[in-house]
DNA sequence: TCTCGGGTTGTACTTTCGTACAATGGCGCG
DNA sequence: CGCGCCATTGTACGAAAGTACAACCCGAGA
């Protein structure tokens, strides 16, 4: 881990350069400007321009990089952009204004390896995945397995936005019995209310 | 970054425990068997079970652990048990015989509040987001246009399962505001309630 | 038989939600 | 400058939702 890493860090924005030097002051780095024609390095960073076409981009640089890991910056990080970026092969992918200890943090990260995402695009990927295993029929959510018929049925009903005495009258009960199912499968499957089972039960919580 | 962190270990594993010392010698830990009483650390790594039920395991340590994030460890670790584990609220997800050096990379990573997810995981969930042709209810949309901005932003913590009061904390403004933002979105939405904008924004309905 | 889980319902209460009526301040625009 | 749109907040009230503490009926088992 001693060994000294080239780093190239791409852009023209002065704030977010300098952001950067102050994260890595003793590391051998290139810059865009400096020799356009050697980019050896052993990691690039890339700032992302404003407009979209941030996968494109990534893509033109990931064979510039070759095989060195490529973390992508952006000043307003944004799921989908970053969900773009990974596709496109980034390593990584954070807030250019990013304090110099999670900069240095990055850096070592996808040193290694790894990739290093933000906690609410992981949140996203993860919950996306999850929804898409679990759709077809199957149910397979588990959230069923533990609920009796009767609370299964009010769940869906709910879940499908009806209110109490709406269900009530669906299933011919009072809407006192709609409330203890409800109740039951609350605390079943732990959560605090009609809303919250309802993205449990489709599979978006 | 010099403040000592508590650790907290669990396992009954014998070859884990040692090599998880080895990678913390200097840190101050508690053991599973040693106090009982008292579960307070900063990091809580949790060894997984050979049987499955990972995430429920997760989710009865994401209790105790409180704000605290919590480490899965891992066997034999594999992309659905992986998946489980992100998705019950595990901040990281690694092999249970990585490097010292690679479990220091996960604890520094995690306690500055990232996410620690191997590379196969994040390719896997990143690919599958893909194909979903990014969110229907994102592209179907039409139902952000209508909405000013701050009308958004309350509808989509709304429909993440948020409560008036939360929304109220997390933008800042009184829970009479929320209020009138989303009555104003019911009405230009034509939904009745919070569970029907939940149902239309995630295309449900 | 007696216990246990599931389904049903009642009364009463607290909390949250949603709306009505209303006011203030900022901002762009003719 | 007035007008409209937006964001903000207040008070108040009715309607849902959710919880607490029950009770009763019924079928499957120990």
């Amino acid at each position: 881990m001693q060994k000294v890493l080239r780093h190239l860090f791409v852009t023209e924005e002065e704030p977010l350069r300098s952001n950067w030097v102050g994260a890595f002051p003793s590391a051998q780095l290139s810059h865009w400007s400096s020799s356009q024609q050697s980019f050896q390095a052993d990691l690039f960073w890339l700032v992302l321009p404003y407009d979209d076409g941030a996968g494109a981009l990534i893509d033109l640089w990931k064979k510039i990089a070759g095989p060195s890991p490529l973390v992508a910056l952006s000043d307003e990080p944004g799921d989908e952009e970053g969900i773009s970026v990974l596709q496109a092969g980034a390593s990584g992918y954070c807030n250019g204004y990013a304090s110099p200890e999670v900069l240095r943090q990055v850096a070592h990260t996808v040193e290694q390896g790894g990739v290093w995402v933000g906690q609410s695009l992981v949140q996203k990927l993860v919950s996306a995945v999850a929804r898409q295993a679990s759709t077809p029929a199957a149910a397979a959510g588990g959230w069923a397995k533990v609920l009796t018929e009767r609370e299964q049925a009010v769940a869906m009903a709910v879940a499908s936005g009806a209110s109490n005495k709406e269900i009530a009258g669906r299933l011919g009960i009072t809407e006192r019995t709609v409330k203890a199912h409800l109740s039951a499968a609350f605390e079943k499957l732990n959560v605090r209310d009609r809303l919250q089972l309802t993205l449990l039960i489709n599979g978006l919580s």
